[in-house]
DNA sequence: TTGGAATGTCAACAACACTGACATAAAATG
DNA sequence: CATTTTATGTCAGTGTTGTTGACATTCCAA
């Protein structure tokens, strides 16, 4: 509790550009110990963040579309196409053409796609889990409060129809 | 509060591989947020987060060597030096030959790059403040608690020292 | 049947990271 | 003083991930 902040009431004070800098540099060296330890088995793999990061949401919501795909990711299909080839050709994912509209291919992890994300997965959980478990419980209910608020609303968007699914 | 989690005192639910996800997702989401405004303004000035982290962490500890920032930044000196050079080129920063010890460059921000600076960090706090009026002074709170618990203890350590100094 | 949407592909390019090798200057140490 | 180490800079090459732009294919829908 000692340095995070004035927190009387309806405080002020937590909002100077000194709280918020330090906030921002949370966030700077948090994010680097977040992606930290999924490197680190990419790089094993031959693969970089943007592989995970395809697999991670491929695993969350199977058989999502491309174009899905793209709108969570930010990315342009060109760089999202470059990514997804190479998965498909190493057999972690597949492209189902779509029955309702075959222009659609429905991406899915195969078994050992869904290995490496398991790996990958497990251990970011793990870091999440420490930092939780060191932090308790109502500290990570600030933090995702905090997080949520941070979300450009069209992310926000997607962050929820996540939540719900699962 | 709705889908915080579960929070019954020494809670073991709120751990579970779902709430970890969701925050995993979270903070991938709310990354996106955090570093949309500067890059804006990035884009115009034709440079990339590299310049900005660059120029954020002078401004922070101004007289800072090159050493020190390769530390705090945690890339190799290759790609520093190319970033930095160009700050330089461009008259944002300045490089002054150490007077104890002349092999060191200490950095400093130029009045220009200092204005750059502000523009940067004034986007980035503007979001920030946003996001932690919203979430209000106790998640602030926890929020920071987790990411400094989510850090590699290197990064915590640079993290502590510049908390230290202002 | 035509228009537009979804997807894929090719080419070129830029930012930013990496490794490895080498150069210079100066401090530190023997 | 000679040698080694440290701090920094630079050159060359490479890889990942992003970008634009152009173009082809497929196929739903008006």
């Amino acid at each position: 509790m000692a340095d995070t902040g004035a927190q009387s009431g309806e405080s002020l004070l937590f909002l100077t550009d000194e709280q918020l800098r330090k906030g921002i540099e949370a966030m700077f060296f948090a994010y680097r110990g977040f992606t930290a330890d999924p490197d680190r088995i990419l790089a094993e793999h031959e693969y970089g963040r943007a592989h995970h990061r395809a697999v991670h949401f491929i695993n969350r919501a199977p058989g999502t579309t491309v174009n899905n795909l793209l709108a969570i990711l930010g990315v342009t299909k060109q760089s999202l196409n470059r990514v997804l080839r190479t998965l498909i050709e190493d057999g972690l994912v597949e492209a189902r053409v779509g029955t309702r509209d075959r222009r659609e291919r429905h991406l899915y992890l195969t078994e050992a796609g869904a290995v490496l994300e398991r790996k990958l997965s497990e251990a970011q959980r793990s870091r999440m889990r420490a930092a939780y478990r060191q932090a308790g419980p109502e500290a990570v209910a600030g933090f995702r409060q905090v997080l949520e608020a941070m979300m450009d609303p069209d992310m926000r968007r997607h962050f929820a129809e996540l939540k719900e699914r699962g």
